[in-house]
RNA sequence: GGCGCCGUGGCGGAGUGGUGACGCAGCGGUCUGCAAAACCGCGUACACCGGUUCAAUUCCGGUCGGUGCCUCCA
């Protein structure tokens, strides 16, 4: 049974889909305007592991992510967030090329650190200017259902017009109003609306826009426009997955305005719930601040790679903490991250390493650690299935791995630490069947020399073997029931 | 100003009304020709002050501290 915790009830919920077998899940995914930060990942990650559990628990998963390349506004000089700039025209004019290629750019970055991460590919991913027709029309049936208004520089919805606005996110509208720190567009009717259709400006010609259908203004002349940030979710998600999906992700940030403009507009279109579940990740700071440019402290992972560490290393140190709490990126952390990496493959790597007779007091301590294998796979998936319980997860998998006794395995064990191996492997991507090749024959045969002389006590030819294997990042231990080597990542 | 969240050992990070999860780091020891490995052992952690209770880190109230949203953000 799969539990999640759901952000309107604020209560774990027992998952149950729509249909039986198939889950239909959207992921609010990278305005692609610079390069992603570890506080970026963080979300892509957590959402990874979601899917990675339905499908342990046997849904097929049909997952929609977008990539934003068009209407979400900085809101920085204005103040209001429907008033700043667009995103990807000042990347546009920060890296003197067009909109368009900063949108392929930072696309491609993005796709480039999902494969680095090894996060499962959705079956969609969308470009909002992909779908602007279908947001057009998600604009008309607004307007025809007249939760519409036009001033000068857009089409807006009416929240007043959609009673449950602030339910979703428990907002105190009252409140807001007053104590906001921005001043706001003076014609829009209520402080909340957002536009859903912004027009070009009058002066500026913009790399991405498109012709306003008539229909759609109150003005004979076709004006020039561009879609608001919140329309491409809902007009994506309806038209892949239908108006009602099973879960709706995104980072906390999302709450109260984007997912609550979301649902306004998506269900004030089609009458019906939009999504039954949603799943809302907490922040991660950076050097125990919140990640901002100005402080330097948004990472990439090429930053990551430079200070020697894996994109899967940066992956388990995200997996160490619960994804609605709030976690801290550290170097120091993300040491702590690959120690613990690093003994785990080093556990995977006892696959290569068997026994080729048993006697009878090995076979006893073979059963007992085989018995703890083989039970590890259904406890890790519990606990991912309690609201994806990551650290507990992990915790499974450290006493699971300190039950194996770190010398060459017998068959049994063998069969069952690969096993196993696979199930983590599907369950957290973190590729330690894949990371954790056997060694070449010629290591080997050092190995097997080494070991020659050191039967006949000729230490000094078995420690130049011994610093040889080292000096190819291969350690080697002896131990009372044989040699079992290791290697450094 | 409004609305939230959080304060657990050196660093992370679970959890529970009553025997100190788990990881990383550190220390001691065992094994070993040696060893960087492995194994065994080692920490009187639950911000502070009240309250409820036989018993609170765990429940309630307050204080202090941190942090987030209300601006774009994962």
């Amino acid at each position: 049974m799969l539990q999640l915790h759901n952000t309107p009830t604020k209560l774990l919920e027992e998952f149950t889909p729509i249909s039986d077998k198939r889950v239909s899940l959207y992921t609010c995914g990278p305005t692609v305007y610079s390069t992603p930060h570890v506080g970026n990942w963080v979300a892509y990650i957590r959402w990874d592991t979601l899917v990675r559990t339905l499908q342990a628990n046997g849904y097929l998963v049909e997952r929609v992510m977008n990539i934003t390349d068009v209407g979400h506004l900085t809101g920085e000089n204005e103040g209001d967030a429907d008033q700043g700039e667009d995103k990807l025209q000042k990347g546009a004019r920060r890296d003197g090329v067009t909109a368009w290629r900063v949108a392929e750019r930072y696309t491609q970055e993005f796709l480039d650190g999902m494969a680095k991460l090894n996060l499962l590919m959705p079956a969609h991913i969308t470009k909002a200017t992909d779908f602007i027709p279908q947001q057009l029309a998600l604009v008309r049936t607004l307007k025809e259902k007249g939760f519409t208004y036009q001033i000068d520089d857009g089409i807006y919805f009416d929240t007043s017009k959609f009673p449950r606005y602030a339910e979703f996110a428990h907002l105190n509208l009252a409140s807001l109003q007053a104590g906001a720190r921005v001043s706001v567009n003076q014609q829009k009717r209520n402080p909340s609306d957002f536009a859903l259709w912004k027009f070009s400006p009058i002066d500026e010609q913009r790399d991405m826009e498109w012709d306003t259908p008539a229909d759609l203004t109150a003005e004979k002349k076709i004006r020039k426009g561009f879609p608001g940030w919140h329309l491409e979710c809902s007009a994506m998600a309806m038209d892949i997955l239908g108006e009602t999906i099973d879960i709706h992700t995104g980072g906390i940030d999302h709450i109260p305005v984007h997912h609550t403009n979301e649902i306004a507009q998506s269900e004030a279109a089609s009458g019906k719930q939009f999504a039954h579940y949603w799943l809302h990740n907490n922040h991660l700071k950076s050097d125990g601040t919140k990640i901002s440019k100005s402080l330097g402290n948004g990472y990439t992972l090429d930053d990551i790679a430079a200070k020697g560490f894996s994109a899967l290393d940066f992956r388990l140190f995200i997996l160490q903490s619960h994804y609605r709490t709030e976690s801290n990126f550290t170097w120091e952390n993300l040491e702590s991250a690959k120690n613990r990496m690093q003994h785990w493959r080093n556990i995977a790597r006892l696959r290569w390493q068997t026994y080729d007779t048993l006697v009878d007091d090995q076979e006893k301590v073979a059963t007992a650690s085989t018995e703890s294998i083989v039970n590890a796979s259904s406890a890790i998936l519990a606990a991912l299935n309690e609201d994806l319980d990551t650290p507990r997860a992990l915790s499974v998998i450290d006493e699971t791995f300190s039950t194996i006794d770190k010398r060459p395995l017998t068959e049994t064990q063998q069969a069952a630490l690969v096993s196993l191996l696979e199930k983590l492997d599907d369950l957290l991507g973190l590729r330690l069947l894949d990371s954790t090749p056997d060694i070449s024959e010629d290591q080997k045969q050092l190995i097997l020399e080494r070991q020659r002389a050191r039967e006949e006590k000729d230490w000094k030819q078995s420690d130049v073997l011994r610093d040889a294997l080292l000096a190819q990042g291969i350690t080697v231990n002896d131990t009372r029931y044989g040699v079992v080597w290791a290697k450094a990542d």
